[in-house]
DNA sequence: AGCGTGCGCCGCCATT
DNA sequence: CAAATGGCGGCGCACG
């Protein structure tokens, strides 16, 4: 990995922390294979930038994969190298993005879109996402999965479930009840979901069931139902008001007791705490420079 | 904080 | 014969 920027002077990112380049641009980089180009405050400074816009042009239309993180994408498209592209980027500029180049496809739902050889994330912890799928393409996706467990992660998934973090999509069934079920899981967190009723569902045995299930998803059933379960109220802690005790019950933990004990298992904090760390305050954006 | 019990899981074997 | 499926029993542990 390799840092370039239009000067080797120390840069500062939104946050002050202060980046040092490998290389600058006029120096040329070398043969790449994946340029990667950060969104963040400074975008829009280097966007204006006609010596960074032209350096641009010609390395994205060489390197073999293009990828931009959170305001990137802009970068790119002052650089014209996204032009009918179906592109996304964080949710609060999709708008800006899609008004300023009515020529480019913008998607602000997914946590982020291949198209061909061009990569594009939502926001930084996205950025996480596209560079697992970068590894499972280079490699496979058990190393994705080793990578993003030693990461701690969190899985992450987009609303439309059109695309799925690598971690959850390599957990895709290939047949076609178990899809269903799949689907449902995710569909309704706060169903009936022990493996009886997922068994008899499917029309299947529970026993057969289960051993189907964790045979193409490496999973067990009920595992996998926590998960999801876990997923779903963690959306909620972070994303709404609603009192824990009502978060547990719609996202299928019996109780609030239930899923609070899931949370200490899975990821170390209570469910109260979680969201006293994690909850976002509607409008507030993140980004790098 | 502690506890009984029901559920999930799996090994094993029979059946299809 | 191999592979798919179903059933049983027992163990561990999480739910309530």
């Amino acid at each position: 990995v390799r840092t370039i920027a239009a000067t080797l002077d120390p840069v500062r990112t939104s946050s002050r922390l202060a980046l040092i380049a490998d290389a600058r641009l006029s120096a040329g980089a070398g043969r790449i294979d994946t340029l990667i180009v950060p969104g963040g405050s400074g975008r829009a400074g280097a966007a204006d930038d006609p010596a960074l816009v032209r350096w641009l042009e010609r390395a994205g239309t060489r390197v073999p994969r293009l990828a931009s993180v959170c305001t990137g994408a802009f970068l790119l498209a002052a650089a014209g190298l996204l032009r009918g592209r179906r592109v996304t980027t964080h949710w609060a500029f999709a708008e800006e993005l899609a008004r300023r180049h009515p020529e480019i496809d913008v998607d602000a739902e997914p946590i982020y879109i291949r198209d061909g050889s061009l990569w594009t994330s939502a926001g930084v912890t996205a950025g996480i996402d596209l560079a697992l799928a970068m590894v499972e393409e280079d490699h496979d996706p058990e190393l994705a999965l080793q990578i993003a467990r030693h990461l701690v992660m969190f899985l992450r998934r987009p609303s439309n479930q059109a695309q799925f973090s690598v971690t959850l999509a390599s957990q895709q069934p290939e047949r076609e009840p178990l899809r269903e079920i799949q689907r449902e899981i995710l569909e309704q967190p706060g169903g009936e979901h022990s493996v009886e009723a997922m068994a008899a569902r499917a029309h299947m045995s529970s026993r057969h069931f289960a051993r189907a299930f964790r045979a193409e998803t490496g999973v067990t059933p009920a595992r996998y139902v926590e998960r999801v379960r876990l997923e779903a109220a963690r959306r909620r802690l972070e994303e709404t008001a609603t009192p824990v005790q009502r978060v547990a019950i719609e996202c299928g933990f019996g109780t609030g007791e239930t899923m609070r004990r899931s949370f200490l298992r899975v990821l170390g904090v209570a469910p109260a705490e979680y969201r006293r760390r994690f909850h976002s305050r509607g409008d507030r954006t993140t980004t790098l420079a």
